[in-house]
DNA sequence: CGGGCTCTTGAACTAGCTCAACCGGAGTGG
DNA sequence: CCACTCCGGTTGAGCTAGTTCAAGAGCCCG
């Protein structure tokens, strides 16, 4: 059984139209709504409607689905310049928190959806979401533990400013459960990275990448 | 080490405007090509251009994604009705084959773009996709293989016209490499539903779904 | 009928899980 | 300043679901 933590700080809401969150929307007569999030705060969560999308100011977000028993699947963290929480249906199937206190621009997306510049921007950001995922699924179809935790820096490193140093914002829950395993399995692989040369750690969130060797090893 | 068979049966193309496509379209300026595929046929490879999205007529139509070492993971099944082949990125990073001979609609999705309509029903079509490989992310990492197979069938039995009676288009490597399972586990496990009475077989591509009991045992 | 497929079944093996103990660093309070 | 505690992370030992390897059984289409 893989709980969360129920540890979830108190969210802030500006329901106004800040001049900022006009100028950081693509139209200006589509509302952005600026919003900040505690660590571990639910930014939406299974069953409600789902009328809103977001995009990341900064700050971490997963988005993730339970099963009843509590076993949970993450997928995806989003970070600063993402959008996520684009839904087709009503209500939302998914949940969002943040990972670390995080800023978001939440776009009513129903009205977004009348301009053809945010039209398109909607289907990009749908068509990046939907590769990640497709890749995703290879990744937890597919490919073992080690090779899952390998994917899972590159991605991190693509993302992060320095391709050497991973500042890693989750705990190894977040990652097992993103992965696919357990935490347990996620911390063996860990060593095994570092015993194979691949990988150094300062502490357990800052991975140093031996990115020539990371090459060599896999595709 | 996962190879699906290497048969695969000429395509006949009809890169013309016939009078049907058009008007199966949705703007009668958008070129819509017919195209025909035998079974194993493929329809689009890993590196190709991706300047076309699909639209199935008739027949299923099977999109997947492979490791260097062969190892496959099938992302989704596409029937009548559905569209597939939308991707971000200039190359295909997946590729389409016919399970059985298919008919589809090929859109050169660039142009489709300028037409809000169709931007609208190619962002729900995203949408959707978007959603069923979000879902099938759960089933990959947290189900178990008995859960996964279950699954499956209510997929299949949601998409056929009568919702007790499956008709499977795909063999049971197919279905495996759908699951992230090998294909005895697959067997095993509709062996297993067959004895706890959830299922019955008639030949291995017939299931006759006992909506009550598969309704008691699950979510 | 016969020759490939596809599918099923069995037996042994193993990657990753489970359960359990321990470690270590950051915050806290005496 | 040091002890305590809490939480996240690591490590170990045994177990099990699913894989692998192998042999057979249908079955479709010539």
């Amino acid at each position: 059984m893989l709980m969360h933590t129920e540890i979830t700080e108190k969210a802030t809401k500006f329901p106004f139209l800040a001049p900022k969150a006009v100028e950081a929307g693509h139209d200006a007569d589509i509302p952005a709504i600026p919003m900040s999030f505690g660590r571990n705060a639910e930014i939406y969560g299974e069953g409600e409607r789902s009328g809103y999308a977001y995009k990341v100011l900064s700050g971490v977000v997963r988005v993730y689905q339970l099963l009843p028993d509590g076993r949970r699947q993450i997928s995806g963290f989003h970070m600063a310049g993402d959008m996520f929480g684009l839904e087709p249906d009503e209500t939302r199937h998914f949940s969002a928190e943040a990972v670390v206190p995080t800023k978001v621009l939440a776009i009513k997306w129903q009205n977004a959806a009348r301009s053809a510049s945010y039209l398109r921007e909607l289907l990009q950001s749908a068509m990046k979401d939907l590769r990640h995922s497709q890749e995703h699924l290879l990744l937890l179809g597919r490919k073992n533990a080690l090779e899952r935790l390998i994917s899972f820096l590159r991605e991190m490193a693509e993302r992060g400013s320095d391709k050497h140093v991973i500042e890693l914002p989750m705990p190894r829950h977040d990652i097992a459960d993103y992965l696919g395993l357990t935490l347990e399995t996620v911390s063996r692989m860990f060593a095994e990275l570092k015993d194979l040369g691949v990988i150094k750690l300062q502490g357990a969130r800052r991975v140093l990448l031996d990115n020539h060797e990371l090459a060599a090893m896999c595709s």
